[in-house]
DNA sequence: GTCTATAGGGTGATAGAC
DNA sequence: GTCTATCACCCTATAGAC
């Protein structure tokens, strides 16, 4: 049996992921971790605690996941691109926590907090990166298009049918100085 | 003077940039505008009729930007590049509204009218990049490196200080068949 | 056409029992 | 530690004056 903490927080990403800030009430949460309001309450004194909370684990995960960048055995590029793609996140990554606090990323007061968490996500990855690729420009470039795919991820947009992750990663392989040996079998790009 | 209704949306756009979902009330929208609660009701029913709104306006501008990307003299990937980077955009153009909607893409019941209209949004961009660029995973690779900068201005990160967007331009035209010719006097890439 | 006033529902947060 | 009950507030939408 997992903490009522954790489960408070994953319901939370849950629900800002499934349907947006606006449905994430600290009511819905709490039905979603399967605790009382006032549970909510005592873990999360308020709806800015959650936050702060989400952050934490963000840049736990966040930290983690820059290892695992650098450490990844088909390289950099394809571990981050793979997990950026749609449905690429492992349960307990970044990559939903990430998504999660895209949604609450907004101008407000306790928004200047998730930006500059967010803020630090990204100068984390384009690290990791960065130490793999040496290039600053190609290493940027291997980033947004990441980003391009969370966006999607994002807005619930469908790949285009005809384009694969594999085939992206085929293309972008071959702009790359070099990855690391082997790889995993993916398919000869026909263009 | 400019019609009630569109300074309505150009409120409700900038509130939903700058503050999110949450702050963008019809009070706060009415006061941004400068109409009245009930003057803003009368051009738009309901909350649901001014996201409509926000919708229609999206289509129009959309089209008309798939049209600027095809006959853009610099090349479709130049300028959806620039129009995509924090800043490109122009007063007037898609990438306000897009940006706009993107923070109103939940799961809700008027999110899923949202979430298809920016599939038909990114299904346009992609045609027009593709027509100039043949090859669609190329096509795609453009796009999403776009969409990417799409999302740092979307969660105000700034871009990192070495990197610019000329530069990031110079080393894709790299990887192009064959942009239009000319161009802007770039700086050469130096790697 | 544009406004004020108000009803009705939902949200964040507190108090206090167990 | 976890729960129920409740308050004060804000948001959407309507009714009706001008």
């Amino acid at each position: 049996m997992t903490g009522a903490r954790d489960r408070v927080l994953d319901a939370y990403e849950t629900l800002l992921i499934g349907h947006g800030p606006g449905s994430a009430t600290l009511d819905a949460v709490a039905a979603a971790a399967e605790v009382s309001k006032g549970g909510l309450l005592y873990h999360f004194a308020s709806k800015d605690a959650l936050v702060t909370g989400l952050l934490d684990r963000l840049r736990e995960r966040s930290a983690a996941d820059a290892d695992a960048i650098r450490t990844a055995p088909d390289g950099a590029v394809d571990y981050y691109i793979r997990t950026s793609a749609p449905g690429g996140g492992q349960p307990g990554g970044v990559t939903r926590t990430y998504l999660a606090v895209l949604r609450i990323a907004d101008g407000s007061e306790t928004g200047q907090a998730v930006r500059e968490a967010l803020a630090v996500v990204h100068a984390e990855e384009y690290d990791a990166l960065h130490a793999e690729l040496a290039d600053p420009v190609l290493a940027w470039i291997a980033q947004l298009v990441g980003d391009g795919l969370y966006l999607r991820t994002l807005t619930g947009t469908p790949l285009p049918t005809e384009l694969t992750v594999d085939a992206l990663l085929a293309r972008m392989r071959r702009y790359l100085p070099d990855t690391p040996a082997g790889g995993r079998g993916l398919p000869e790009d026909p263009a």
